[in-house]
DNA sequence: CCATTTATACTCTCCGTGAGCATAAGATGG
DNA sequence: CCATCTTATGCTCACGGAGAGTATAAATGG
């Protein structure tokens, strides 16, 4: 079958040879805002070569953004690594491999001085936030467009069954919203060419879908790296990466919610959080707010030993 | 921060390239028996370089991997990238990024005549398999010796912090057994160096654990394989790749049993299949069985259309 | 006919979860 | 001081899913 890899350490054919580079998604929960650090005026994700003079792809992500940022990445995790034929087409060019990463900080810790900025990430998916219910853009200019383009199918069968995936996707006549689905659905918008990025020579004419657009497939990265982040911290305790020493349980709270764009059951989300004992009072009490005073709490980093690897569990039906 | 994406086009420094290499995990079920493909007698799974003459990542792979068995893969995602600062240790020698996949198909589909074998994946990690109960390899060498390990360590507090990880990583001290955690146990058993290839210089002399090993990360990757593949049966319909068109539900049970390496409530099972439709009788009976004869079912492709994205249940307790 | 094996139909209980009601404790404006 | 607003926090209830057990049916080989 394939070669045996011991003959791995023979020189690779040199049609064989590509770059490596890495490209992050770097997430930071401020105000009830989920953000990420991007560059060149918001239109791209911060991105490198690796660099060989680390012992794993993992470290040299480390050490690349806390050299930018100056600060200590909190939560890190692979998300995937895509084939770039040549970013100048199809060309000759040099070929890369791009793996990309998904970390958590806070806005707070990255210094000043650098070219990094933070974007909030709804700028780029604006259909993806419900916490106000589905937004306006979703029923006035995504659902129709994907209508039209259900209908161009060649059968009626071909055009069921697109618009059943459509309605799927998008939580559409009457289905229910399903937050994880973020990568779904960008592939969905952009196979109907309704995303800049798809740019099958439409033209600058169409308005298309409101979203920023980003450079190359930075914004499929995001979406995964979204996609990932809403599903993981169901039953991973990763918010508390992106929350500060001290919150209350509302601010908690507020920062799920942002993440996965949309509202949970306030009683039941304390009582989660309590009953898993995720948290801890600090014994002091939050300033500076309306309303009756909450309690301060802060993670309790006990759970990463006990149960590194078991489960947590936050509000957000799982389908 | 980092370069801006516009300059990706000019030649890459020398000290960036790379070998990208590709290397499967392909995986059947044949009589309630989990297998892989394996090369050179077993101790290495398929590996190749990847070709830039496909369109992505995964095409190429399917293309690597049809044309190597003759058939076409069912279900394949992609596992994880890994970097290898040259096999040949660290030496000056070609660094390489590995590309890891899943790939499900069936035994039967493979034709004759090529290099690839079949091992069953237990042999790898006999500490897997909790369908007749724990392993006595469990209680008899693993648990001794993780216990030795945890006392190595230097301070009483990180000696009982060693001694949790453990226990719940292979439910020991009558803790739940976690058959996700594969990946976890192996790296558990790597850094208590109770596995061959961690090989720091312990000569050959101590039998460490049962379970045969393999070149390099391989079995590592086989490690993260089976932990994604047993995370995914419960909630997406993949199962049936691994199915011939026609089974009892006992066979599919049985599958699903040799994958999640427990056992599970057949009368269960059997609700949760039928009420969420995933498959539809064939008007068959299986024959030459013992016993009651059982009705032939098929799956219900449908579903894929369905519920592509949304979720379908397995009755094996999400911890 | 009996033991054995597998298939298949029900039932029962427990608990997690969604949802709502009620009360407490602060601030603010009259 | 009171009314009102806002947030915090405690408690209850009903539904549904999941685990587990009981019972019966349909085949086979002695």
């Amino acid at each position: 079958m394939a070669r045996s890899p011991q003959k791995k350490t023979s020189p690779p054919a040199s049609g064989n040879a590509v770059t490596a580079d890495l490209v992050a998604v770097l997430v930071a929960v401020t105000d009830g805002a989920p953000k990420i650090v991007t560059i060149a005026g918001g239109s791209a994700l911060p991105s490198g070569p690796f660099e060989f003079t680390h012992r794993s792809l993992q470290t040299a992500l480390r050490a690349w953004v806390e050299a930018q940022t100056g600060h200590p990445l909190g939560y890190v995790e692979q998300l995937y690594t895509f084939a770039d034929r040549g970013r100048s087409g199809d060309a000759k060019g040099p070929h890369s491999v791009s793996i990309s990463y998904l970390g958590l900080t806070r806005e707070d810790r990255v210094g000043e001085g650098f070219e990094a900025h933070w974007s909030g990430w709804y700028d780029y998916f604006p259909w993806e936030d419900h916490r106000a219910g589905a937004p306006a853009c979703l029923a006035r200019i995504i659902a129709p467009k994907l209508k039209a383009w259900a209908k161009a199918a060649a059968s009626p069968t071909l055009q069921r069954e697109r618009w059943q995936r459509c309605a799927i996707t998008f939580g559409l006549d009457n289905r229910d919203w399903n937050e994880e689905l973020v990568l779904q659905r960008y592939e969905l918008l952009w196979e109907a060419s309704l995303i800049p990025e798809a740019g099958r020579a439409h033209g600058r004419e169409a308005p298309l879908v409101p979203g920023k657009p980003m450079t190359a497939d930075h914004r499929r990265i995001l979406a995964t790296g979204i996609a990932r982040l809403r599903a993981k911290i169901k039953y991973r305790p990763v918010v508390f990466e992106l929350m500060p020493a001290e919150f209350t349980l509302l601010q908690l709270q507020r920062s799920v919610e942002a993440l996965a764009g949309r509202l949970v059951h306030k009683q039941n989300f304390r009582r989660l959080i309590e009953q898993q004992e995720l948290v801890e009072e600090t014994g002091a009490m939050a300033a500076d707010t309306v309303g009756r005073p909450a309690k301060l709490f802060r993670f309790r980093h006990a759970v990463l030993a006990e149960r590194a690897v078991a489960g947590t569990k936050l509000p957000l039906s799982r389908t």
